[in-house]
DNA sequence: TCCATATTTCAATATTCCTTGAATAATTGA
DNA sequence: TCAATTATTCAAGGAATATTGAAATATGGA
């Protein structure tokens, strides 16, 4: 993923609509919400969601399906997965010992990639 | 990190500049870069400059000191890691093998946490 | 103190993004 | 085929964001 792309993800993420959908898609796995159990589910028009839907789409965080009369869709868990890639490159880059005082959670950087003593001159 | 917070992080890199900028700050590491500096080499006024570093200021993305006249600018490795570790649990949620067919970085999970056989019914 | 430097703030404009409701398209069952 | 269901597209208006240049603020040195 280049920077143009996280971007695109960035922006689409940015919108607290779409960044609710996203969670919800996550949630429900890859049997998916199909556009109109979304809408009702979050209490808004059809053609807002669709909206929002088609932003997702581009940025291409999601997929969708048609079943039937429905179109189902579901979280692009790989376009997810390459953003957090990206954040992790960029949180390291350069600086791989910082990742230890982040937080306890080892969010950032494989353990096996960090280097022992990494001088930084302030 | 709350959705909240991560909206208004992902907000805040939604926007060319500042993405280009928190990428810069990260790579330069805790030493940091003046504003001006940074004006300089993205060739931007330093107005605007301002403008995106105080957006980024306000999602906690960046932190700044004065130095001399200086007000030199630093990335803000926590946030980046909890964005990092909030995209991870919502990529995760509830689906935790689904990791293994994202690629072949370990992304998203640690394997640690990772189920042996979560039947996903489609 | 006075001037130069470094940066921020402000106001105005331009641009982009979001929401709404009406119209259009696709699918299924009677 | 007709009507009902499900969704998307479109155009218009409103809201939020970005850019610009000028003015204001803070710092350090002569």
């Amino acid at each position: 993923m280049d920077e143009r792309q996280a971007l695109s993800a960035f922006s689409a993420l940015s919108q607290e609509t779409r960044l609710s959908i996203v969670r919800m898609l996550v949630v429900a796995g890859p049997e998916g919400v199909p556009a109109g159990t979304i809408a009702e589910r979050m209490n808004l028009s059809a053609s807002n969601v669709s909206f929002h839907l088609k932003e997702l789409d581009r940025a291409g965080l999601i997929s969708q399906r048609r079943q039937s009369r429905s179109i189902v869709y579901t979280a692009g868990y790989d376009a997810l997965a390459e953003l957090v890639t990206f954040l992790m490159e960029d949180c390291c880059a350069g600086h791989p010992t910082i990742r230890n005082s982040v937080d306890q959670q080892d969010a950032c950087c494989p353990t096996s990639e960090l280097i022992e003593q990494d001088d930084i001159r302030a």
